[in-house]
Formats: C-alpha cells, sequence, structure tokens
DNA sequence: CTGAAAGCGCTTACAG
DNA sequence: CTGAAAGCGCTTACAG
C-alpha cells in the first residue's frame, strides 16, 4: 500500500499538499493538483484510516453494545443506528455481550481505548466497572432502554416498558381473566422488571393477586421461554393468560405450548412484548407490543451525533412509543368449574 | 486522556517500559513494573489503540458486509462471525449495502483504508470496482454465498443453493403440482439466480414447462414478495405452487396471500429459501430450507483468521449443509377443472 | 533489564 | 499557495 509519502514523491510535492489536495478544503494550483491527483491515481493510493484518525484525534466510528445482535430486535436498532450514522460519515462497531458481565467488559473497554468516538449502549444489568470506565472517559454515550444508576448524565432512548406492559395486561383483564401469570427475564435486568412492574400494577389496579408461583423470573431466550411456560402448565391450577417479556420469550412459550397441546387463546390466552414480521400470521395471530426498534436505533444515532457536534442541547431523554397490536391470541378465559 | 507518556513520567521511567509492562510478554523488573501499575492505576491510564493500531499495523477488526443487517439472516452471520472473531481478540464493524453500490463502495473503500484486517463479505452483486480496489488491497477476504467473477482467489463460504433449491420444488412436484411459479429476486443478485436456476431444474427435470409470467424476479424484501404475490394472484390462471427465495420475500408472500383471501396450502402451497424461528407456528407451518446463517459467520471468521494467522492452507471453499424442513404449507394441488 | 529514538501515516499550525 | 516540521500515541529494533 502506497503512503502518502510515495504519493508526494511521485508527485514532486510535499505530504502537506497531498493532504490538501485529498481533503479538498484547502486551495491548492491547479497544476499541483492535477500532480498529486495523477500520483493517487497511478500509485492507486488510499488514505490510511488509522493513521489519519490517530492526528485527528476520532475514528468515526461508533460503538453499538447489545446482548445479542443476532435478536431481530437488536439487529433493527443496529440497522436504525447505522442509518443514521452514515449520515455524517460514521461507521458502527457492534458486539454482543450475551449478558455477560466479562464479554461486556471487554467489549466496553475496547470502545474506551479511543476505537471509537461515541457509544450506544442497551444496559444490559445495572452499572458495572466498565460502564464507569466509560463514563470517566469522557467519550458520549446513550443510554438504549435504561440508564444505569451510576450514570445520571448521559442521555437516554427508551420506551414506556412499565406503561406499556401494563395496557397489555389490562387487556387481559378486561376480557375477564384472573388469573394471570408472566415470563419474566431475570429481575436484574431493567426492561424485564420494568415490565414485570407493569403487568403488577395492571393486576393490583383490578384487585387481583397474582400468585407467586405464576411469576416466572430469570427466563432468558427462547429456551427461556420454553422452560418457564412448561412451569406453568405444569402448575396444578394453570393460569389463564400468560404476558411474555419479549420476541424471544414469546416464541419459546409457543413452542412450548405446542408441545403440550394446549390451543391459545381457548385455553390460555397469550400476550407478548415486541411485534414481529411473522406473529399477525401465526396460529393464532398474537397480540403484541410493538417497539420501534429501528427508529430507537436512529435517535440513539442522532443523540451521538448531536453531542459529537458539540450540540447546545441534546434532550436527556427520549421516549419512543410503543404500539399496542390486538391479534388474536387472548380470549375470555376458559370456563372453570370452580369458579 | 492519559497518554503513554504520561504514565511514564509519573513512574519515571520510559514509555518502553511502560509498553512492556502493558504488553506482559516481556521481562521488566518488578520494581519497575510495580510503579508503571502504580502510575497506570493513578491515571487511569487506557493504551489508545488506533495508536497501537498505526504501530503494530493492525486494527484487530473484521469488516462485515451485508444487505441488511436487519435481516434476521443477516444478524445470525455477524453473531457467527463476532463470537469466532472474539475468539482471538477480533471486532467486528457491520455495513449495511442494501443492495446499492453506493453504499457497498463507501463500505468496502473504508474497510480498504486500513480500518479492518479482513473483510467478510456477502457478494450482493458481481464484482464492482470496489471489490477490486479491496482485493488489490492484499486484505484477507471471504466470500459468503458467491465469489464474484472478478476475484477467484479469495475463499467462498457458502450453501448449494440450486440444489436445496432444486430438491424443495421437487417436493412441490412429487406432491403433483405441475404450475409452479417463483418469485425471485433481482437476476444480479447470485442467490437469487442461483435459487431460479434450481427451480428451473426440477421443473426440466420432470419435465414440466415453467410459465414466463409465473417467474417473477426483480423483488426484494418484504414489499417485494408482496408484490409479486399480488402478480401472481392476478394471473388468469393461477400456479397451484411458489417457490419464495427468502424470509422476506416468505413474509411478503404471505400478507400478498391473506389480503387476497388465499389458503395455503388448499388453493396454493408455498415453500421458502430461509427458515424462521416462528415458520413452525405459522398457519399453516411453513415448509422452509433452513440455512446454517450462525455456522456461516462462524465459518468466515475461522477462514479469515486462519488467513491472518498466516495459516500454511485455508480452505479454498467451504460448502455448508441446508435442512429441508417440511412442514405443512404445501400439499396436493387443487382440483382443476380443465384437468 | 532499560532507555533513546525511529517509525507507523496522517494532519495542521507555522513560516514564508 | 506551499513546504518543513512537529505532533497524534503507541511499538520495537538497537544499544548498552
Amino acid at each position: 500500500m502506497a503512503s502518502i509519502r510515495q504519493v508526494a514523491e511521485h508527485a514532486g510535492v510535499s505530504t502537506a499538499t497531498v493532504a490538501r489536495v485529498l481533503s479538498g478544503r484547502i486551495t491548492v494550483s491547479p497544476e499541483l493538483t492535477e500532480r498529486v491527483r495523477q500520483a493517487v491515481d497511478e500509485l492507486n493510493y488510499v488514505p490510511n484510516d488509522v493513521a489519519r484518525s490517530l492526528s485527528r484525534g476520532r475514528t468515526n466510528m461508533l460503538g453499538l453494545l447489545v446482548s445479542d445482535i443476532g435478536n431481530p430486535f437488536a439487529a433493527q436498532v443496529a440497522r436504525g443506528l447505522e442509518d443514521e450514522a452514515a449520515r455524517l460519515g460514521y461507521q458502527v462497531l457492534v458486539g454482543s455481550s450475551d449478558f455477560e458481565l466479562e464479554r461486556e467488559t471487554r467489549l466496553l473497554d475496547s470502545f474506551a481505548a479511543k476505537t471509537v468516538d461515541a457509544v450506544a449502549l442497551v444496559s444490559a444489568r445495572g452499572s458495572t466497572p466498565a460502564m464507569a470506565r466509560l463514563a470517566r472517559t469522557g467519550l458520549p454515550v446513550v443510554y438504549i432502554d435504561r440508564r444505569p444508576d451510576g450514570d445520571t448524565a448521559a442521555p437516554l432512548v427508551r420506551t414506556d416498558n412499565e406503561t406499556a406492559a401494563r395496557q397489555a395486561v389490562g387487556h387481559l383483564i378486561e376480557l375477564g381473566h384472573r388469573d394471570l401469570a408472566m415470563i419474566s427475564g431475570p429481575s436484574w435486568l431493567p426492561t424485564a422488571s420494568a415490565r414485570l412492574r407493569g403487568f403488577r400494577a395492571a393486576c393490583a389496579e383490578h384487585g387481583l393477586t397474582v400468585r407467586r408461583e405464576c411469576v416466572r423470573e430469570g427466563h432468558l431466550g427462547v429456551e427461556g421461554g420454553v422452560r418457564a411456560m412448561r412451569d406453568l402448565l405444569d402448575l396444578p391450577e394453570r393460569p389463564t393468560a400468560v404476558f411474555s417479556f419479549n420476541n424471544l420469550s414469546a416464541v419459546g412459550a409457543l413452542r412450548a405450548l405446542r408441545e403440550r397441546g394446549v390451543t391459545v387463546p381457548r385455553d390460555i390466552s397469550l400476550v407478548t412484548f415486541d411485534d414481529m414480521d411473522l406473529f399477525p400470521f401465526v396460529d393464532p395471530p398474537i397480540t403484541a407490543i410493538a417497539q420501534p426498534a429501528y427508529e430507537i436505533g436512529v435517535e440513539a444515532g442522532r443523540t451521538l451525533l448531536a453531542m459529537l457536534s458539540g450540540a447546545a442541547v441534546v434532550p436527556r431523554e427520549v421516549v419512543l412509543p410503543t404500539e399496542f397490536r390486538i391479534r388474536s391470541s387472548c380470549a375470555e378465559p376458559p370456563h372453570r368449574e370452580k369458579v
């Protein structure tokens, strides 16, 4: 690979002149410009971005930390961030933590090592040492979903998990359900606990008590959904409706339901957080709370770019709307003998 | 942010010594080591990776170019690549081309600017100037799905699109279908044309002729699937079975089918390339060709890392198996008056 | 084992 | 408008 030195020699000018021609922002005489262009072409010169980053002090990269980029929700967030970033010539470095502290730490520390100009971060757990270190570097940070307790300064892009959950569960209750269950994630997962709060709030509002064994916390991924739903179905007295805390747990729930031959919504009603393209086509079509994943990514990107450009005022928090999409996976509870 | 200079001064040693302590691979006396560690702690020093990259000549990043990271398939590939890359301390820079030449060029050129040590690339179209430039830089490249014509050297990770398509379409024919259709992508999209070849091959094998109007090429994304299926349904004589070329076109096909009130598989049978978590739960469960997306990413990563470590021999091509998952979206063709 | 110094490849005041 | 030179923050032969 040719370097700027070689181009300069080839063109008979200084490296500064080459740099100027390439930057385009500075006037260089037509003759020299031409000679430089020639040399660039002949040598097939491509400026080294790493060197440029070092001298400019920025890399034009945004870091994105999610729990799993393979999750369609995270993938859409990434796409939104990428599109917004691209508008100003930024690229996106993604990392999946898998909710593992070690992976998160490695990723965040590497972001902090100036690899990246700013970072968007789906806060998996509360505040961690790596997050604190990141904050100390002064790199612009935007949180998605939730701001960890330690950091009070960085902006946040989120949806109103609790309210959305409350609304969805309210829908179940209005249909007549009195014995509801929730498949939730680990209690340290902010979105899981917020959605659980919403679930409890809805029940409380309607004077319902939630059975202890009907709140299955700590389940992650499709497999977690399967296990949690199995547990629920194994209960001596089955709840009549289940609220699933995300797209993966919903898939898992569907698997367990099918494996046990339980019919939705006749035997049990199901609602979930997160919508998926195929939910309308599932048997039965799944009622879901849709989050604007792509827009969350866009908004995170916009916020970061605003901070990077030193905007006077950057919103401390932007709350994006969810949409409750009622389909057919919820119905009246089955008739119960004892009732 | 503290620099290595400041750490050195603070510890009363040379920057070389600081570098050595940090690298860990070189013996430094216990006293100096201790002083350096102290200084690092007190100054909260984090080595600047950009500078390190410049002097080492590598960034420890892998570039991944896909058409849309928001597509679940691409997201899984990304995850596989990330996991494999992480084993050797590499990270992944992703970019979505959206099949747009300009975006692809921008991304590839930036990869080529030494931003990245190697690149994995889902070949959207044939060979492009940017790909040629990339090849010229000598950066290790691995293609996914297909190797563009220009480049004959770089390894390839793929599935056998044509054979898998042929098998799936054969299944349709065995069920009795004689009038088949395909929703395909643009003809310049290698996977689309390979799958179309498989479709035609299966038909030809069984002596079937494919109606011109039954091959809907040029459709991309969910919307493309919708349009293509609508066109098919609007035909004076409807085909009895449809082969969809990927996950997104299948979603689109389902939408159009529903909007027109067509029942699958009674009125029309459907098979698609790409499986999705929810396909088993769709009404009816969708028969699909599953590709090992995650493993494709892993394999691409493995190949790249092998090239980076100067492995003696790197497979020129690795063909991963697909799996044909027969569910219920295909049945015998409906009885036709004229037959 | 340790330090002075060159080098990685750009950018950008500073002079002229 | 143009060039010489310092600087970005590391790494790594080269001496000692």
